[in-house]
DNA sequence: ACCTGAACACCGTTCAAGT
DNA sequence: ACCTGAACACCGTTCAAGT
């Protein structure tokens, strides 16, 4: 009997904290994200995590460098745009999955390695393109300004059809009907059509910038 | 003797109880606006503020509707370039006055008056200009997408240089100086030179969509 | 070295009670 | 009609105690 123990609890690691951590967020939202519920989800006293993590702050930054490591890079050498795309649509599906990566972002100041990487590569692909560094440095904060801009954006609104088409009834209810006709046409014409999705709408956007940068770049 | 009590305290309203909890967000952070901290500032119990905001969620859905109304529309009848353009300056302005409210943005799902009036205006703006219903969404979303990103990274930045450089020491302490080749390139000689502002970057990529919009409508 | 339980200083919100 | 105080069910985190 050398090993008695009936399936012993795997121990606690920072990696499992971190993975419990994401989940909880993905399945409850963040706020429903405390020491606590995360202790009951890893079968352990919400202070046991505090061996594996310094405080919630850090954990805060852990889930935040898990969530960009997921983020698809295509191999170095790709062609500037089509690795610009690949990135920004993969980030934005990474964002859409973890919405509370989108918004917790604000608030985290010390980057992982993930994070340091994946800025890395796209600062080095640009670079590698022959942008200068201060064109480099005005197309990053471009495209990451609308992507993230874009799934705050996508977060904010009703999750369905059902649920856009509730939203515009409360809110003629609540006004004049006449007293915003542009918002009702686009809403009624256009939203609240059945084959309607916000997520296509990114696609436009993203090829008006790449092609704006690929004019800059030509010039 | 009609009157005698020596400047009795202003009666509590919702728009006192608004702007007081603005002022509090934007001076000590959105964490510190608890009800109990709004009540003090106010000089009374947190419970009667309950008397002038349903819950917490009704104080945030009316913080941001003020905050949108902060944001300067040009006349009707302004070219529609000229009034995009000043109407996201201003957006990006308010929202760095208020920073809270760009990633509060994010839960609020009942927009109010102020809110509904900016967007129709939006809206207005580009279908009168020409934009068709599918093209003025493409446009609305673009641009909105933008100005919100670009703040939530704004947001994110160290505060000064001083910051940015410590924030930059760290990271080249803790990595291999090496690792981060293309990073530290545009760290040193864009990012920390002393008359860099993140804050300019912002003209660049608006004005990238603004022509992108301009030559997608001639076309 | 890691986990626990009690404790502290907070939260939002309810409810009965005051004026 | 509006404001109050006590109470309830929560938080993050500290700390001494266990193994």
């Amino acid at each position: 009997m050398t090993e008695p123990d009936p399936a012993p609890r795997a121990r606690l690691t920072r990696d499992r904290v971190l993975q419990a951590a994401v989940e909880l967020a993905d399945a409850s939202g963040i706020d429903s994200l405390t020491m606590r519920k995360l202790g009951v989800e890893l079968g352990v006293e919400a202070m046991s995590l505090y061996n594996h993590v310094a405080n919630k702050s850090d954990l805060l930054d852990g889930m935040i460098d898990a969530v960009v490591g997921q983020i698809e890079l295509p191999p170095t050498g790709t062609a500037w745009r089509t690795a610009m795309d690949l990135r920004a649509h993969s980030l934005r599906r990474v964002l859409t999955r973890h919405p509370w990566a989108t918004v917790l972002m604000d608030s985290r100041a010390s980057p992982g390695p993930a994070t340091l990487h994946h800025h890395e590569y796209v600062v080095g692909t640009l670079r590698d393109a022959g942008f200068s560094i201060e064109f480099a440095a005005h197309a990053f904060s471009l495209m990451d300004s609308y992507i993230y801009g874009f799934v705050l954006q996508q977060n904010n609104l009703p999750p369905d059809a059902a649920a856009t088409a509730e939203l515009a009834r409360q809110i003629t209810a609540k006004f004049a009907s006449g007293d915003y006709p542009h918002l009702t046409e686009m809403a009624v014409e256009y939203v609240l059509q059945p084959d309607y999705s916000y997520a296509a709408e990114f696609a436009f956007g993203l090829d008006l910038i790449l092609d704006g940068l690929e004019r800059s770049l030509r010039s």
